[in-house]
Order: structure tokens, then sequence, then C-alpha cells
RNA sequence: GGCAAGUUACCCAAGUGGCCAAAGGGAUCUGACUGUAAAUCAGCCGUCUUAGACUUCGGGGGUUCGAAUCCCUCACUUGCCA
């Protein structure tokens, strides 16, 4: 699954000293263990370390994408990374600290397994000493009774701590409280850590800083079990600097899954980042050097309105996750669809294939617009798309919706096609039939 | 197991028999200004062929001309006691 190609273009900035000072000035370490140590060992023979993904979802999004680049920047430098994707924490959720999970079915979660293996494989390169090893906690939880559970790995953790936890007593001290089932998660993660730390030699796990309390948990049972230290390196969570959340366009999650974001979406959400954000996204999105993204910086500071480094964090982002070839349509697309020309000057099959990176739909000749905003899922009812229709906000080949009675008849362009638009800059595609 | 409190729209949160499609805040969305930014201001913000109708206030049942509001019951959550 993995793009060799892409793969291959990849490199640590050479300008740093080592690995360590490169993902600290990427903004990618929140928490760690002891600095000094880490450093050392990351700069030191080639490691062994794992970061895990739950299948909560068919696929990965953009938060887990920060940790696969931190995974692929540690592989560059030539450790081995193990990529688990956890078939059974999957099944036991992880305490958020809002509201209890609702369990998914078995069968889901094991075909969801599946696909975030493919995802996480493609990011990382399967070749060389250092190539990607997948794992899967279910293979070494589903045979353990509860009974071997509750002596061999239970024994070594005190509740006191567990409590102690930011997730739990979170979850305590809201009125949502806990489940045993999620509580018990800290040690199932635990034990991942001390099972590779047994299989594979694994002394490192990272994750998000809000993982910590798992990270540390596998750490503590390292310890204890085998008298041995172990490391964790917990990244930001990613924001942005309205406070709003980051990864998510129009509400929903910014999925890698391009069914699930189309490339064009993603190249989008990427193209409208903030200024204030842009150069941070750089950072831990991107393979940009150093000096490049300190270019980009000025161009930000000094004529921010070409967006240059919104364009350069888009392609690189919407490459590294899609291809380049998706990539290319996903800027054609745009091109010609906030290109400044008449849309009837456009050839066909630009306009055919730009509509095609959009969500769209097929139609009879005589469709009301209302019912097109909501075939195409830029309303979500007639009521929402009546009311966008009279808030002025929705435009049939760039021209303004003055009625909601309004149909497509007229207005399809050679090609029988229509470019149907909400707002300023969410799109939709109609074929006529 | 006992007692108490609670479950309202995407989220938080008012509402304790008609004036409730349901206050307020936030988020989303639209407009103006712009750079397919940000900030700000304004509007919208259950569904349906506007007006009008219909379905909502944890589930089910009941009282009433009329219920988010009262009663019964079930489920779940939290706290205290055991």
């Amino acid at each position: 699954m993995s793009d060799p190609a892409i793969l291959a273009l990849q490199a640590n900035d050479p300008t740093f000293d080592d690995v360590w000072e490169e993902i600290s000035w990427r903004g990618l370490v929140q928490v760690s263990t002891d600095t000094a140590e880490l450093r050392e060992l990351l700069a030191g023979p080639p490691v062994t370390f794992y970061c895990g993904f739950d299948p909560t979802a068919p696929s990965l999004h953009l938060g887990n994408l920060v940790q696969l680049l931190l995974m692929r920047r540690l592989q560059l430098a030539g450790h081995k990374p193990l990529g688990l994707v956890g078939g059974s924490t999957g099944l036991i959720g992880d305490p958020r600290p809002t509201a209890e999970r609702t369990l998914n079915s078995r069968d889901v979660v094991g075909q969801w397994v599946g696909y975030l293996q493919d995802q996480v494989s493609r990011f990382l390169s399967s070749e060389g000493d250092n190539a990607v090893t997948l794992v899967n906690n279910l293979d070494w939880t589903a045979p353990l009774s509860a009974i071997d559970f509750l002596r061999d790995i239970g024994k070594y953790f005190r509740v006191g701590s567990m409590l102690k936890k930011d997730a739990v007593s979170a979850r305590l001290n809201s009125d949502a409280g806990i489940s045993y089932t999620e509580f018990s998660y800290q040690v199932l993660q635990g034990m991942d850590f001390l099972e590779l730390f047994r299989t594979y030699g694994c002394v490192l796990q990272t994750g998000g800083s809000d993982q910590w309390g798992n990270l540390t948990s596998g750490i503590d049972l390292i310890r204890k079990a085998e008298g041995e230290g172990a490391h964790a390196i917990g990244t930001p969570l990613i924001t942005n600097s309205d406070g709003t959340k980051f990864g998510k366009s129009e509400g929903n999650a910014v999925w890698l899954d391009p069914t699930l974001t189309s490339p064009y979406a993603f190249y989008q959400f990427w193209l409208n980042t903030d200024d204030a954000d842009v150069i941070n996204r750089l950072k831990v999105f991107t393979f940009l050097t150093r000096s490049d993204i300190e270019e980009l910086e000025g161009a930000v500071a000094t004529e921010p309105f070409k967006r240059l480094a919104q364009r350069t964090l888009a392609v690189s982002v919407t490459s590294l996750v899609h291809g380049r070839a998706a990539t290319d349509a996903a800027i054609q697309a745009a091109h010609a669809l906030f290109g400044q020309g008449e849309l009837s000057d456009l050839d066909e099959a630009t306009l055919e294939a730009a509509l095609r990176e959009l969500p769209n739909t097929t139609t009879a000749p005589h469709a009301p617009v209302v019912q097109l905003l909501v075939d195409t899922g830029l309303s979500m009812s007639l009521s929402e798309a009546r009311r966008a229709i009279s808030q002025g906000g929705v435009y049939l080949n760039n021209v303004k919706v003055l009625s909601d009675d309004q149909t497509i008849e007229g207005a399809v362009l050679p090609g029988g096609v229509a470019v149907l638009r909400r707002g300023k800059k969410t799109l939709a595609g109609v074929f006529v039939v």
C-alpha cells in the first residue's frame, strides 16, 4: 500500500544535530521521559519503538497523521517502528474526558482493524533493517483468561495510581462517571508495551499527550515486571490559534480515507489554514526543511495575500496522503472553480473533471435547486436549502439564486453540467442527463 | 440493597399545566469587509411545498379540553447510606 516514490522523497533535515533536536523544533514533543536520556537513546544505535491506533472509526484522521509522521521521522533516523492497531483496546474504549463510549461490535472493530493497518503501513517504509512491523494487541490479549490477567498483570497495578490518571479522575469528577470497562483501559495499554518490550525489545512508545497516563502505565509495568526502564514521548494536541478544534472541516473530522474525505476537500482544508497556524502546520505535517519553512514564514509576513505557505502546505500534505495524481486533480479543480474566468470559457473536460472531485449528483433537467442542494449534501434538509437561498448564499454557475422555486433549467453548461455553490467556497457538481 | 437528585434541540443550559418549536450562551451556517484568511458586525439556527401544518423535551403507559411541565413504570447517570 505504501507509495515508495513518496517515501523515498522524505528525509530528516540534516542541519539538525540529531532527530531529537528536529522533532523538538517541529513542536512534536509536549511531554516525555528524561529528555537527556531520550536524546541520547535516539541519537544512538537503532531502537524499536511503537505507537498504537485504536479502531474507533473506519479510517484514521488528521490527529493520527501527527503520530504517523513522528513515527516516520524516527524511522528515517534509523529506528524500527511497530505499528500497533488495537484490535482489543478498540473493543474496550479509551476513556474520553466527556462521556462513556458506545461499544462497537466485534465484527465492525475487526473490519476497522484491517482498514487502519492498511493506512498505517502506507506512511512507513517496509523496506530495510528497520522496516515497519504491524502488530495487533488482540493477538496477545484474546488468549488471556480473566484469571491469568488479574494474577499476572493486575497485581502490578495499584488502584490509587490508576485513579490519579487524568483521564480517569476527569471522568470521576464529572457527572458521567466511568465504567469498569474503560477504567481498565490503561491496564491493557500498559500490557501492550510490556508485551512489545518482551517480544521486540521495544523501549519507546509515542502517542498524543492526552495518552500520557496510558504511556506511563506501560513504563511502570515494565519496570515492575522486568526491572527495566522504558521511554515515552507525548505529542501536543494540535490546536488552532482561534481556539477551535484542529482537524475539523464543517464540523466533520478530516479523514485520511479518500472515500470519507475527498482529496479535493482535503486539499481545501489545508489551503484554508489560518495565517497564524500555517507555519506550525508545515513543521508538523511536512518534510520541508527548516530553511524552507523559515522562508515561507517570511512570505506570510510580507505578502500574506499570496498564501504561498498555505499552498505549499496543501500540496505537500495532500501528496503525502493521496499521492501526486490526486493532488494535481484537486489543484486543477480548485483552479477551474475558483479561477477568474467565466465557467463557460472552461473546456468541458476540465470542468467535468473538476466537478468529479466535488460532491456531486446526477439529475433530470428540471430539478429544483433546493433538491439539488440536498442531493449534493450542500444542505442537510430542504428547509435549510431554502434558508440558504433566502439568505442569498446559493449560486448556480456563479449566478445568485434568487428564488427557492428556481430549477436548473436554462443553467446547464455545455457538457451537461452545472456548478452549485453554497456560500463562498462550498461547491458541488450537478450532472444532467 | 436503601435514600436523594437528575436525563431538554449539535454542546452547555433555562423552563414546573395553556402565552413552548421551547429563554440564554457556545458551535455550525449565511451576509458585509477580505486573501477561497483572522477579527468584527448582522442574520439564520426542529421538519415539511413560507402563511399554515406536523413531529420533538430518556423509553413506555396514564390523568387532562390541553403536558417538557402532574401520576405510574422501565432504563441510564450522579451523590449519600448499607
